[in-house]
DNA sequence: TTCGTATATCGTAAATATACGATATATTAC
DNA sequence: GTAATATATCGTATATTTACGATATACGAA
């Protein structure tokens, strides 16, 4: 076995690391702002404003929602996303209680 | 050429995803407490406190070094790390300033 | 100068991520 | 029922990441 040495590390840095990873993406912190921007978007909108197929975007969309920070929520033959306030609240605190550990911060 | 379409997003949605990248593994986190906690280790003190090998922490190391979170000073045959104080607070200005975006933050 | 130590880098294997087109599924409209 | 539409998933190619052992390099000590 030579991958996911990853459960050795502590639960919080793991959290972290792992909310890190959905965010290390520059498609998925665009989705983020235009969900903020929009309130909620149904897939196709999203596709027209972000420069990938269709299927990509839908990958990065699973990914963000993989870790919650966005909910979708099926209406007939689309899916509506939004952000999930909690989520993104909490993990706003995440960093901010990261940063705060350092001394220089 | 399938990959790296990255270039089309705004510079500040790439920055923030590259940062976030070298967040994005638990080693490196903890590499980070580390150097805050102890103020600077030589990359021997590192790799008995992380359960990977001498090699794998260098590689971490070097992703940490390549977004300037840490500096490394060359002291004879070892290298002593310490935290990039003046990014570390830019980053968190970075991922303040994200969240600040959100409505519901 | 030779030996030991520290560490970065090389080579490599396996896992994951990124991207796309094609397809399956589900719903609405006709 | 059939067609059109929306979207998730499949299959696939390629790139990147993660991990390790082995090696090269560079310094200090003997």
């Amino acid at each position: 076995m030579s991958l996911a040495k990853t459960e050795t590390f502590n639960q919080s840095d793991k959290e972290l690391a792992n909310v890190a990873k959905a965010l290390s993406h520059p498609a998925r912190i665009s989705i983020l702002r235009i969900l903020n921007e929009l309130n909620s978007c149904i897939t196709g909108e999203i596709v027209e404003l972000i420069p990938l197929s269709q299927s990509t975007v839908s990958q990065h969309l699973k990914e963000l929602k993989r870790v919650n920070l966005i909910k979708g929520e099926i209406e007939g033959p689309r899916t509506c996303y939004c952000l999930n306030e909690t989520v993104i609240e909490k993990t706003k605190s995440i960093f901010t209680t990261l940063f705060s550990t350092f001394k220089c911060c």
